[in-house]
RNA sequence: GGAGGGAUGUCCGAGUGGUUAAAGGAGACGGGCUGUAAACCCGUUGGCUCUGCCUACGCAGGUUCGAAUCCUGCUCCCUCCA
């Protein structure tokens, strides 16, 4: 990785090489500067919505980014919003989001912490972890000190409350609480610089503001683009079904990532902040590095080459892999039939098992089924390896 | 408070009494070519005890030999007026 050396100057331009925006200009350099007159680390804050329950690729851009601020000896404030959550951050919603229980919200934010320490340094001196609960159950009165900060116009001026004001879409005002409360967790840590997405520009300024308001310093703002999903278009996200979860295992990150369209993968190199290899090297290869840095990150040298082998064996010699998950169909009178041992062992509908047999769809012992082999004697499965598609693969046991 | 428009499969969207499991598109899946990329070609795309049966066009009833299509009530959404 790249030093930054010592020249808050440098560190600035270090840390901002690959950030969307860092606001206001020179103020990052300044923090910098500052922290190392004062001979103290710069209290480093991120906000987690802990209505996610697991990492994925997308969030470790900012907690990697952390990560290199905890590396240059400064100190990450990870707040949980477990207060605000309940609340729903409004940022680039249409609508109204549903509200979690505070059950959900306890058992996101325990996942959220121990994911983010795959990233993050737990070292006490260079992390601290803060509920905004802690302080944001406050008495009216400091709700009314908090609220005199904003106007109504300030916070309409925002693109998704001004779209869903034009169109008519209810905005509640607990909604239009949720920067501030956003804001005053600045405050409250006295955070020296704020990271967030970029979706987040609006309420990591407007922290400035409450900043001021309450007689500190203003935070310096560092925003992080938002990183492509798989399908290398939108962002990723659960929902959309396009991410790669940090705890999942090395093959499904080395065969998502080389789904990733080629034009996405410079994006993936800059944001995730791995050296891209030189351009002359094919696309193939530039991406069979991506998916092993990606692996290595998060499961270490070995685990990616073993995963870059596994897909070769399967993908490229088209060979079964080494493991292969069991599942046990039933037999009637010594037959199988097909449709529904798929049905079972994959969880398709057996109408489904039925149509990519018809297809061409199904292999057994690397044999392709034909359409009139929707019946077979017991023997034949039990033990043999039946590939659904190019990538789905199970091992048959049928219990005699 | 008043007037009007709409709700169809994963999504978008046709369809206004009779092969309509429902056009077309997107997506997804399978096959071919590849690098599990892109592009391109072919096919599939509700379920099942599968030459048949069941379920499905916001919900609940009704008319009819027969309804997504007609009628009644209800729910939700949208537009305009006040």
């Amino acid at each position: 990785m790249a030093s930054a050396g010592s020249d808050p100057a440098a560190q600035a331009a270090f840390l901002a090489r690959n950030a969307a925006e860092a606001l206001p200009a020179g103020g990052l350099e300044d923090r910098l500067r500052e922290a190392r007159d004062q001979g103290r680390p710069l209290r480093v804050k991120l906000g987690l919505d802990p209505t996610a329950p697991d990492i994925h690729l997308g969030h470790t851009v900012v907690l990697q980014k952390l990560r290199e601020f905890q590396d240059l000896g400064h100190r990450v404030v990870l707040i949980v919003g477990d207060y605000t959550a309940r609340v729903g951050d409004p940022s680039g919603r249409s609508d109204t989001r549903p509200v979690l229980s505070a059950e959900e919200i306890e058992a996101n934010a325990h996942t959220y912490e121990r994911q983010a320490h795959r990233v993050l340094d737990a070292d006490p001196e260079r992390y601290e972890l803060r509920f905004n609960g802690e302080w944001l159950d406050m008495p009216m009165e400091q709700l009314f000190r908090l609220a005199r900060t904003t106007t109504v116009a300030q916070l309409l001026d925002r693109e998704d409350f001004a779209r869903r004001y034009a169109q008519g879409t209810p905005i509640s005002i607990l909604e239009l609480l949720y920067p501030l409360m956003q804001g005053y967790d600045s405050v409250a840590v006295r955070a020296d610089v704020e990271l967030g997405g970029t979706d987040q520009t609006f309420n990591l300024l407007l922290g400035r503001d409450i900043q001021r308001h309450h007689g500190q310093p203003e935070q310096s703002v560092l925003t992080m683009p938002i990183l492509p999903g798989i399908d290398g278009a939108e962002k990723m996200s659960k929902t959309k079904g396009n991410q790669i979860g940090i705890t999942e295992a090395p093959e499904e990150m080395f065969g998502k990532t080389m789904r990733l369209p080629d034009e996405a993968m410079a994006v993936w190199f800059e944001l995730l902040a791995i050296p891209a290899p030189a351009p002359d090297v094919a696309a193939r290869d530039r991406k069979r590095e991506l998916a092993r840095a990606i692996i290595t990150r998060f499961h270490g040298a070995e685990a990616a080459a073993a995963a870059q082998a596994g897909f070769d064996r399967v993908f490229v010699a088209h060979e079964v892999p080494e493991e292969i998950e069991e599942a046990q169909v039933a037999a009637q009178d010594g037959t199988v039939h097909v449709p529904a041992a798929l049905a079972e062992a994959f969880g398709i509908s057996r109408s489904e098992g039925r149509r990519l047999v018809a297809q061409g769809g199904v292999k057994v012992g690397g044999e392709v089924l034909g359409p009139d082999d929707l019946d077979l004697a017991a023997a034949r499965l039990d033990g043999a390896v039946v590939q659904l598609g190019r990538r789905r693969f199970r091992r048959l046991r049928v219990p005699g």
